[in-house]
RNA sequence: GCCGGAGUGGCGGAAUAGGCAGACGCAAGGGACUUAAAAUCCCUCGGGCUCACAAGGCCCGUACCGGUUCGAUCCCGGUCUCCGGCACCA
């Protein structure tokens, strides 16, 4: 077991210091499942003990008018009366032999025994039936409620199944219809002690909640209380395949094998059958399993359990950084120049488990000196899974399976990386078409065709002189929109302005080495084995990956004139040419004079002006 | 049921601190080149108009209904659909 339950505070807390998808913080949130609330004692009618019970509605206790224990609770067996033990027993019989699959399929109609114990309410000394159901899990909580129908939906639902009563204290609802469970609207009702020393009628249930758990703190009769859905890991498995536990067991106690004695690896074997005791298959590997305790040279048997799946995931991104070190996990220094994972991209299938599993292995190493990150990977994205070509979720029995190698082989790596660069935002989900495959390689052709000639020779169109400024302008958009959406990881519309540029170019005459060139570079993430190529064909050595990126200069991705679209009362009627350089009065004069069919010869009511934006006259 | 995300041409998708909807690509249609085809290059390409010889013009259109605004794909309220997650957690 691992006590991740130990972190889930920090666990919650620091998804505040990543810059991650939000569906992926709420699912941890909801994973770690923190409720906070009151524990509450209810003592038992006719026998010594009490009934402890978790609540987050402390506010309806004079609400209750049943008990409920898990049928695995310890207590059942101390309150359960004569008459009922035969029903009771039955009832925790058949919800034993329930897998917890069916407890939660099954949950259409809920069950329950009466126990003929009866409990105390510690507010108003009420006696309140006890019953076992299985809708009250042990695991979670303290295995036992306090049952409140008019204010709860499960409560309701089984008291309705069970003629149990439903007693209104919170104002607001029909509770004879429904359960009442929102906290922000609402009156307290019915709800003071018999000597009107107590009493939270009147408020709004979030204001009586800690009313009433500050009382009974100091009435000794309840305190305030956390509880998680998060549960300890259980991180053993019985298989061969995992990271054997470096563990020997001397005399029936458990000892660790000394540091010098690691790594443990498993050892090789052709029998990886299960062992037939529910041990993993290592049992069966008796030269293995039968060792000495290295510490006191006394006979050992080592630990049969391996690591599960998870293990290895939880620090790979740290191994990675310091691959071959053998004495350390990895060195500090380069923890320090690596750590934290700037950019994570891996799949939503591990917005849970993978990256809860790791921040909290990185929690550990953190406490104990190794890393020096509260937390592991500061962006995230999800990629979204690329569908086959009819829509649908690629498999075999759908027939819609597209192999990349088979790809490859047929349009080269450069198109296809490039397509699925270009399909469509990164994180979508989006459909294969080879089609666009197709489209990708054409542009890759007229890419390769701007350049080189017939012969497999830098064309001739290939010039050293001066670009023209409409030339140089494309340029530096270019420059801008790519770097940017780089930066953003916008692939698609990086690669669009590329073809835009390369349209441009397929266009012009003479294409000057001083916009081909920087263009070539910025290609080069893209098309990585291309720009290479051509890079080379342009007399250069060094690789293309080794060149500085291309800057833009920010007075050159605007161009000569712009268009400003004139509106009268907020629809388009017309748009001009003007000089970028323009002043509002001279676009105001050319913008009345196009509207003017529209204003009839009026001053218009209101002018408005969104600078080298838009024009829109209110008439 | 609850939580999160998304609905834009025939298709993949562009464009949001509210300001020209449909960039780029695919498919389709037309043309040039060719004996022919492929490849390539050029043009058209949301819908409607008993508007116009034409250049062009007008109306509608970003899932649906309503609101705010001079102006809404974008903001607000409601509805529907799809995708992902959780599912008796007191």
């Amino acid at each position: 077991m691992l006590k991740i339950t130990a972190y889930a505070d920090r666990l919650l807390e620091d998804l505040k210091l990543v810059d991650w998808p939000t569906s992926t913080l709420e699912m941890q949130k909801n994973w770690i499942g923190r409720s906070v609330g009151a524990e509450v004692d209810f003592t038992l009618a006719d026998q010594k003990g009490a009934i402890r019970v978790f609540t987050t509605r402390p506010d309806t206790l004079f609400g209750a008018t049943y008990m409920v224990l898990a049928p695995e609770h310890p207590l059942v067996d101390v309150v359960v009366s004569n008459k009922q033990k035969t029903a009771v027993q039955t009832y925790r019989e058949a919800s034993a032999k329930k897998s917890d699959l069916q407890r939660q399929e099954l949950e259409k109609e809920k069950t329950g025994v009466f126990t003929g114990g009866y409990a105390v309410n510690p507010v108003n000394g009420e006696q309140l039936p006890i019953w076992i159901a299985d809708y009250v899990l042990m695991s979670y909580g303290t295995g036992a409620i306090m049952a409140v129908p008019a204010h709860d939906e499960r409560d309701w639902a089984f008291a309705r199944q069970y003629a149990l009563p439903i007693r209104e204290v919170i104002a607001g609802g029909t509770v004879q219809e429904a359960a009442f469970t929102e906290t922000n609207r609402g009156t307290v009702v019915n709800s003071a002690t018999s000597d009107d020393a107590f009493s939270i009628n009147g408020l709004t249930p979030d204001k009586a909640i800690p009313k009433i758990t500050e009382w009974l703190e100091k009435q000794g009769k309840g305190i305030q209380a956390v509880n998680y859905k998060l549960r300890d890991w259980l991180f053993a498995r019985q298989r061969y395949w995992g990271e054997p536990f470096p563990i020997v067991w001397v005399d029936g106690d458990a000892r660790p094998l000394p540091e010098e004695r690691l790594p443990l690896v498993l050892p090789e074997t052709h029998n990886f059958k299960p062992s037939g005791t529910g041990e993993s298959p290592l049992a069966n590997l008796t030269e293995w399993l039968t060792t000495t305790d290295p510490v006191t040279n006394k006979p050992a048997r080592r630990e049969t359990n391996t690591m599960p799946q998870w293990a290895g995931s939880c620090w790979y991104y740290l191994r990675f950084i310091d691959p071959k070190n053998s004495t350390h996990l990895l060195d500090p220094a380069k923890e320090r120049y690596w750590m934290p994972v700037d950019l994570y991209i891996g799949g939503s299938e591990h917005a849970v488990l993978h990256l809860l599993y790791a921040r909290f292995w990185h929690k550990v190493l953190f406490d104990i000196g190794v890393t020096s990150t509260p937390e592991p990977f500061m962006k995230l994205v999800h990629q979204g899974i690329v569908l086959g070509e009819d829509n649908q979720k690629m498999s075999k029995s759908r027939g819609n399976v597209v192999n990349p190698d088979e790809m490859i082989d047929q349009f080269g790596a450069d198109a296809v990386r490039l397509y699925e660069m270009f399909m469509g935002p990164l994180e979508a989900m989006k459909p294969w078409s080879t089609r666009g495959v197709e489209g990708v390689t054409r542009f890759l052709d007229r890419v390769w065709r701007v350049m080189v000639d017939e012969q497999g020779r830098l064309s001739s169109s290939v010039v050293p002189t001066a670009p023209s400024l409409d030339h140089e302008r494309l340029l530096h958009q270019t420059i801008k929109k790519v770097t940017e959406d780089i930066e953003a990881l916008r692939f698609n519309t990086a690669i669009s302005q590329m073809m835009i540029f390369t349209n441009e170019m397929t266009k012009a005459q003479a294409r000057p080495r001083a916009v081909i060139e920087p263009f070539v570079l910025l290609l080069s993430p893209f098309a990585p084995h291309l720009a290479e190529e051509l890079w080379g064909l342009l007399g250069h050595h060094p690789s293309v990956s080794q060149q500085p990126w291309p800057t833009f200069d920010p007075a050159m991705t605007v161009g000569e004139h712009m268009t400003i679209p004139i509106q009268v009362n907020g629809r388009l009627r017309a748009k001009i040419e003007v000089p970028t350089e323009a002043v509002r009065e001279d676009i105001e004069r050319l913008a009345r004079a196009e509207a003017a069919e529209w204003l009839q010869g009026k001053e218009p009511k209101k002018v408005i002006y969104v600078d080298k934006k838009l024009f829109n006259f209110v008439v």
